[in-house]
Formats: C-alpha cells, structure tokens, sequence
DNA sequence: CGTTTCGTTGAAGAGTGTCAAGGCCAGTGG
DNA sequence: CCACTGGCCTTGACACTCTTCAACGAAACG
C-alpha cells in the first residue's frame, strides 16, 4: 500500500485532440485558451484495478478528469460503515470533495484499470483567475454534482427497492450512451454489493430485484453483463407506476 | 403566489458589523476588500413564513446569504414526490444548484420570516476574478456543500430510523451552538413531515422515534421545543451501539 | 371559537434485511 | 488440461423495521 501500484506517465497532454473535450471542456475556446489548458493538465496518471486514487484524509493537491475506466467514491463514518456516493467514468471530474478542507474526504478506488487526467489546483486556480470561460464552467460543474447529489438524495429518501433500480440502470444507460457506447447493453463494473450500498440496499435485494426484472422482460441479466429490454417499463417503474 | 410576499429592502448592507461574518466570509480581508464585498452584496430581501425564496425552474440570478431566519430547500420528482435535501441557517450560502443550469432546481422555502443577503452572481463571478481570497472562499463554500451531502447519503444510505434521527438532532445542536445559541435547548422550525423527508422516513416513525428518545431519557420533547438531555447518549445512538 | 394543521399513539401489514446454502465464474497451480 | 480455490451472485425462509391506516388530542390561526 505504501508503493502504490500507480504509475505517473509524464506524457505531453493534447486536451484538443481528446476524444472527451465535449464533457471535460467549455465551449467556444479559442486554440489559444485551449493550450492554456493543456499546460494546466500536466500529467496522467494510471490506477489499476482496485487501487486507490485518493483515500480519505490525503492531503488535496489535485482534481482529476477521467480520462478512461471506471470508479467509485465511498465514504464511511467511524463506526466503519461504509457508503458508495457515485461511481465515476470518462469525462467526470472526481476529487471536488478535498477542496473544502485541503483533505479529501472519501475515498475514491478504480472498478477497473483507469486514466486520469491530473489537475493541480492551484494552478487551475491561477489560470480561471484570467479565463472567465473556464471558472464559469468549473464553478457550473461543481453546482451540477450538487444537483447530482439531491438526485440520489431524492432516490434514497423516497424510493423503493425497484424504483431505485431503475432509475439506477436508467442512468447508467444515458451516461453510457452520452459516451457513445450502447445504452442497452453494458456491463456493470461494480460489483452486487457496491451497488446496493449506493442505493440504500442490501446485496440480495439488488440480485432479487435484478432478477425479478428479467422475469418481467424489463432487462436481461447474467452476472455483470445487463441488457436493457424495455427501457419504458423501467421508466414507468421509476415514476412508482410498476405494478 | 404571482405578486410574491416579499420585500426587497434596499438597505445598504454592512458586512464589516454583521455579526455572521464569521460565518460569511473569508478572513484575512482587508477593510478595503470588505468594502468591495459590501458593494457586492447589494441588497437584501425578505421572505416571509411559508413563502419561496425560488422555486424550481426559476432563472438564477443570485447567491443567497441567510442573514436570520430558517429555511428549507425541496426537490421534486415527475412524479410529485417531495424529498427535503436541507435546512439553511443564519450564515448559509443558498442558491448553489442554479449555476449548473442557470435555473433552480430545487425550492427553497422559509419555515420562519427569514431575510437574505442578495449577492448577484455575475457581479460574484466578476469580483472573484480578482480576488483570489474569496474565489477560493466560494469554491471551499461549495466543496463543503458536496461533502455535506456525502454525510446525508451515509445517513440516508446506511442508518437506521433511530440513527438518523440522533444524527440529525445533533447536526441541529452543533450548528445552533456556532452561532451563538444553546446546543442543548432549541425550537424545530420545521414540521415532523419535513424532518421525515429529510431523514426518509414517514412523519409517524419521527414522531415515534423522539418520543422513544424521551422515554429514555436522552431528550425532553414538547411538540417544536426539544431539549437534548443527553447528548453522548444520542452519539452512541450515532454510531450504532444504541441499545 | 370554530377550523385547520400538526403531533401522538395503536394495530396490522408490506418491504427489506438477515442468515444460510448452493451455483457460477475467473484465476491459480498442479 | 483439470481440479481447486475464492469471490461473486442467486435463491429461499424467516425476522424485523418501518410504513400504512386510523383515531384522537393539542396547538396555531383567522
């Protein structure tokens, strides 16, 4: 753990040629703002499955653009449960949680070997000063994953098993197609368990309900790998009209 | 609900005697910056009991400083479930989900006459640029908002009806002794309704759960007024080893 | 002072959690 | 190549927490 698996590639940074600028970037940059930003991201940095990006109490330096991979973020409390709050994929910025204290406060692991793009802070800090394009979409994405987060608040507070669910799937769907992979078939990076703890579920409910849907030919499930059959029954279900 | 019950009083606003600013605003200002804030924050506003400060799909214009006063902010889902993601105090900053889209997308409602600081964003946005002290303030502000509903997703996540309710009471005291009042004796500005749906949990349990509290011994509750006779009690409670 | 909103409490039931057993699959080493 | 192993997933039976429905009482409001 103390020589972690992660390897830093000093590699020269080509946001413009980056098949992501439509999620990562403001619009309407000019090549020269762009290379502003390119001097920004400096480097990548690899995490292999099941490592760490950054854990809890890490000293903040940096925010990170995935740049490919998958994966989540978790807190826990002293007790020493622990909670899933979102899951990560190319083109989401992680890390915006350390900027309040200097220190992060969750931890955030790969699902499966992953490249980020590493942002220092202070430097983005430097460069938005005189980029109002760029402190505007920064400070736009940052509100959006405060929005995010009353999402899942809504899900968590006021959803049943199933309707969580499908509005989970739902979102996996958009976000996937968003990238221009399909969004009725994918698979899912996280395991039962992980995704019962983002829902507010234990892992057996999550596998009933799976299964309980594949009965139903609302998808089709076989371990990871989902298929999204009726796309409007699991909208129905998400507007708590199932059954 | 067209000609809304709200004032706007165009008083000239005096950060430096505010006695929030603390609370409010980055140290280490100068007088001369201070000045500049209080240009910033033009007016306030007043919203009375029961009133919305905004609405969801209202246009976001503004950033809100609560001055005194208690709020509650709501979202909604198609299909009319209501789910609270917070209650604002003196010395909060709401208002934050606009940026994303230029739109709010929660309601924000006093439960008690309340009045705000206006700071309008575009003219925040603009002082920022060349004031790195409370640029870096604002995006802290915003940080700790996320991490703040990272708590609320543990909470929501992976606690128990009785957990979240000690959890919940405590947050109270802590925020009620940081400005200033008592930590052991206060008022619920909010109804038992709005405590379950921040909570997720029906009105019936809330009710149930703190007269279960009293019954041990830990509060005294009279309708809105509570008193937290044992605080470590309700700790315990927190992290799971109640009873 | 009536009306309405809010809060409390009880009984019954639904929805998830818990516990336990077994199956599937990928990776490992013989 | 095959058996073995360990992690992950599925399914069943049962327990338990929380919700639902209902009735009543208390406080707030015009």
């Amino acid at each position: 753990m103390n020589a972690p698996a992660i390897s830093i590639a000093n590699l020269r940074v080509a946001c413009s040629n980056c098949n992501l600028r439509e999620l990562c970037l403001p619009v309407g940059l000019s090549l020269k703002e762009v290379e502003r930003l390119e001097e920004l991201v400096a480097t990548r940095k690899r995490v292999k499955r099941g490592d760490a990006l950054f854990r809890a109490g890490d000293r903040f330096e940096s925010l990170y653009a995935v740049r490919l991979g998958f994966l989540k973020s978790t807190v826990m409390s002293q007790d020493g449960r622990e909670q899933v709050t979102g899951f990560h994929m190319a083109g989401e910025l992680v890390g915006l949680d350390g900027i309040s204290t200097e220190a992060h406060s969750c931890d955030t692991v790969a699902l499966e070997d992953t490249e980020v793009c590493v942002i220092p802070y202070d430097r983005l800090e430097e460069v938005a000063s005189s980029m109002p394009v760029l402190r505007n979409h920064f400070h736009k994405v940052m509100s959006r994953e405060i929005v995010r987060e009353h999402g899942v608040m809504l899900l968590l507070g006021s959803m049943h098993a199933e309707e969580r669910l499908a509005a989970f799937l739902l979102n996996l769907s958009q976000r996937f197609e968003a990238r221009g992979y399909s969004r009725t078939e994918f698979v899912l990076r996280m395991t039962r368990a992980e995704i019962g703890s983002f829902l507010g579920l234990k892992l057996e409910t999550v596998s009933r309900v799976l299964s309980r849907f594949a009965q139903d030919g609302l998808i089709d499930v076989n371990q990871k790998h989902v298929r999204i059959v009726n796309p409007d029954g699991l909208r129905m279900i998400v507007s708590g009209q199932g059954t």
